[in-house]
DNA sequence: TTCATATTTCCAGAATAGTCGAAATATATG
DNA sequence: CATATATTTCGACTATTCTGGAAATATGAA
């Protein structure tokens, strides 16, 4: 991961509702949740939401995919996944002796099928 | 680590300049750097530089100690493990099936004694 | 087509963050 | 003490981010 990249997914989650927002959609799984959902759970107004959902979308933190008039969100794990690696390397690399472990994998909860 | 905390390091590393910084450390190893010496490094006016370093300082990413009229930083890598864990955790906790293996340990590069 | 629901875009105001010169503080040295 | 160096605080300005109402867009249903 990009060091521009890796800051753009700090600064998103870098807040409090889309740090949130982040944590609800992963607890919700391979399913996601509809933005209307979100947009109940978290009590913001629809605008305030999208504009916290495209700031995650820019950082590719969430994907989403539209069904019907619904558009349901996920939690892009694979992204989360680069962030831990770029600061993982970041905390050890440029000098000798390096000390850590490659980032821990992190994949998506399945709901029991 | 508490959520408050963690997004208050992660928005300490959000920012363009202070991600540097904050590799600049880890880089530098216990050593740390001067302040002096991060200024030069980086080019902000000193001012700037201390803005930015009081919201490491606060986050608890850098730790920094006196010495005669010089004040020596470095990163606190306890703190980055701490965060790596948190973004571990509430990347896959609150379902079942927990797929996350524990946070990689994030110590720091010794220079050669 | 017409109506209802879901989401986004547009816009503007309010709040917060970033920048840096100048003054203040702390320490060392002569 | 006086002077020099290192860093921080203060104060003011600019830039960015956050917020939500209202209008626009997209889809589905009658």
């Amino acid at each position: 991961m990009k060091s521009k990249i890796a800051l753009e997914c700090l600064s998103a989650l870098a807040h409090e509702h889309r740090l949130n927002l982040f944590r609800l959609l992963v607890q919700a799984g391979d399913e996601g949740m509809a933005v209307g959902e979100l947009v109940e759970a978290t009590g913001l107004a629809g605008a305030t939401l999208t504009n916290h959902l495209n700031i995650l979308r820019r950082a590719g933190m969430v994907t989403d995919e539209r069904r019907g008039r619904v558009i349901q969100c996920r939690a892009d794990y694979t992204q989360m996944d680069a962030l831990l690696g770029f600061l993982t390397e970041n905390c050890c690399t440029g000098s000798p002796g390096k000390n850590c472990k490659p980032a821990s994998s992190c994949k998506p909860t399945r709901k029991t099928p």
